[in-house]
DNA sequence: GCACAGACAGACCGACCTGTCTGCTATGGT
DNA sequence: ACCATAGCAGACAGGTCGGTCTGTCTGTGC
């Protein structure tokens, strides 16, 4: 009970923070179009003009969520890789063993901008995000590739990437968090193929 | 000019018909639930007491929806797999042949089944066909995968399985019909490894 | 010839959606 | 002391949703 004062700033900060956690946990398990504003401001104990003075619309929010997962993905991306794995070779298995991890956590339901990108309107936030997000996914195992000096590091990522999304896929539709170890062991295989060494 | 009395039955089923070609061309583009049963039906040209008297209710017509586009992939691929190519090995790679042939289609916008199941609620009709098509899409490759001999038929079909999500996922997103030959490259060589021969 | 079946057009209902607006309260800065 | 700020609660408007219902018309079988 240090500060039992909080500032107009830190209220204004704490409710978009638990707007934001609402529309994450609401989003992501039951789809941005089934998921009412009603329903993310009562999950969030927030007015409704607190919503709209923060993110301007149910398009800011979304928009917000979006990124929020992307910006939480890649730092988990990078912090594990970093602290589990020591060379690039290494990396680029070991990230589908970090996407794994995701895998067995409670309430996991796939790709995020996957599901987003499903009902989406053409030219809209989603659309926009989720491309943000696609690049960044195509750098991560690129970026490796390069560095493990893999004879064509574009062909590697780009099949990297399919398994990657594949796994995500099969882990999602069918259940199966041992579409991880697969993706890993058949990634294992190209990278192996792939750098000289 | 032969007939130019429909009974009702022709009628009925021609309204059912063109019902089901508007709800696939609506819902494949735009998503379940972006589009609305009026748009549907003025699509179709058809009446609403018309739609409800065929499918019951919009569930109905998304299970139709969802089993036609189940049936007409599985009719395509067993055609062009048995016409294409002769053995078990070849068909295994020729898979995501045919796959590929979808992605270059104007207006793929990827898996149906993982777009409808995006913002499906759980236990519902979308939840039970899309668990049919995976069943489908698992027999496919594992079937194959024991008729051509491979040492461990369940890992090569769930890894194919994995590549052949990931195509549709990369062909989607990226909006990248290459995805194709890098899957059917990497495919090659799983079938390869996997099949003595 | 006549009743029945079924498609058609469209009004209609209740529920829900996004977004705005009006009060009320409480805190911080000046 | 006073006023701006910001969250809170909730009513409200305008629109869309799925679904039902009322009629009208047309072709078929008895």
């Amino acid at each position: 009970m240090s500060e039992k004062a909080p500032s107009p700033r830190e209220r204004s900060a704490a409710a978009r923070a638990r707007l934001l956690a609402a529309a994450d946990e609401l989003f992501y398990a039951e789809g941005v179009q089934s998921v009412g504003i009603d329903r993310v401001i009562e999950h969030a104990g927030v007015a409704k003009a607190t919503l709209y003075s923060a993110f301007g619309s149910k398009d800011g929010l979304v928009r917000a969520y979006l990124e929020a997962r992307h910006a939480a993905t890649a730092d988990r991306m990078a912090r594990e890789l970093e602290t589990r794995y020591a060379t690039a070779k290494e990396r680029l298995v070991g990230a589908f063993e970090v996407q794994g991890l995701s895998f067995t956590e409670p309430g996991f339901r796939g790709c995020a901008f996957v599901s987003a990108s499903a009902d989406a309107p053409p030219g809209g936030v989603v659309e926009q995000t989720a491309a943000d997000y696609r690049t960044w996914l195509h750098d991560l195992f690129s970026d490796l590739a390069r560095q493990a000096h893999a004879k064509d590091p574009k062909l590697l990522a780009q099949q990297l990437v399919l398994l990657y999304d594949g796994a995500g896929i099969s882990a999602w539709m069918d259940r199966d968090p041992g579409a991880e170890s697969a993706a890993r062991s058949v990634a294992a295989a190209l990278v192996d193929a792939a750098v000289a060494d």
